[in-house]
DNA sequence: TAAGTGATACGC
DNA sequence: CGTATCACTTAC
């Protein structure tokens, strides 16, 4: 397997701290990702998955490395990247990116950075780790960044799940998302 | 602090 | 069918 595919292949955590420094291309815009959250999979409440295998999950149920794209509260898309061995249902939600093109706004939020880089649900389920891609993923050219953890935002409703530390960060970024819990 | 917005999941 | 809910943002 492709070593940027390799990437996602194992559990979502590992991915999400993975995809912290990899550049996120759509067209001309370019973002380095330093915000990531980790929906480990049908166990996990607060994961789409735990629903089941529906029209909406399908994409999460396929390979590693492609996009799960998804509206909520009616206006935000939301990008996820799918995680976990083919047939097993986890994703990493980008929470937050550094705008690396000029006339880019702020990307501080998952809705925010849907938005701006103009990413809607027909980008669901592309292979994000295909160069040909209109939206893909770069391998992260730099060093590995110090990463921070803290609890998981907007998931309230799934019990104890939220507070488990499945959002990470590349520490000291000043582009991350505004509930700065850390 | 609350409204806005429409797809989704689930109950009937 | 109806309707409650939502991995958010912005304006009061």
């Amino acid at each position: 397997m492709a070593p940027l595919r390799q990437s996602f292949a194992g559990d979502a955590i590992a991915a999400a701290r993975r995809l912290l420094g990899m550049v996120l291309v759509h067209g001309a815009h370019r973002a380095r990702i330093v915000e990531t959250e980790a929906y480990l999979g049908p166990h996990d409440l607060a994961c789409h998955a735990a629903k089941g295998r529906t029209a909406r999950t399908e994409v999460m149920f396929g390979p590693p490395g492609h996009a799960y794209v998804y509206l909520v509260y009616g206006m935000h898309h939301l990008l996820n990247v799918v995680t976990g061995p083919e047939g097993y249902p986890a994703a990493v939600l980008i929470r937050a990116a550094e705008p690396l093109t000029p006339n880019l706004p702020a990307l501080d939020g998952p809705g925010k950075l849907g938005r701006a880089l103009g990413i809607d649900r027909r980008l669901n389920a592309v292979d994000l780790c295909d160069p040909g891609s209109p939206l893909h993923l770069e391998p992260r050219d730099g060093p590995r960044p110090r990463i921070a953890a803290g609890p998981r935002i907007g998931v309230d409703y799934a019990g104890a799940w939220p507070h488990k530390p499945y959002r990470f960060m590349v520490a000291g970024s000043p582009h991350g998302s505004r509930p700065r819990l850390c």
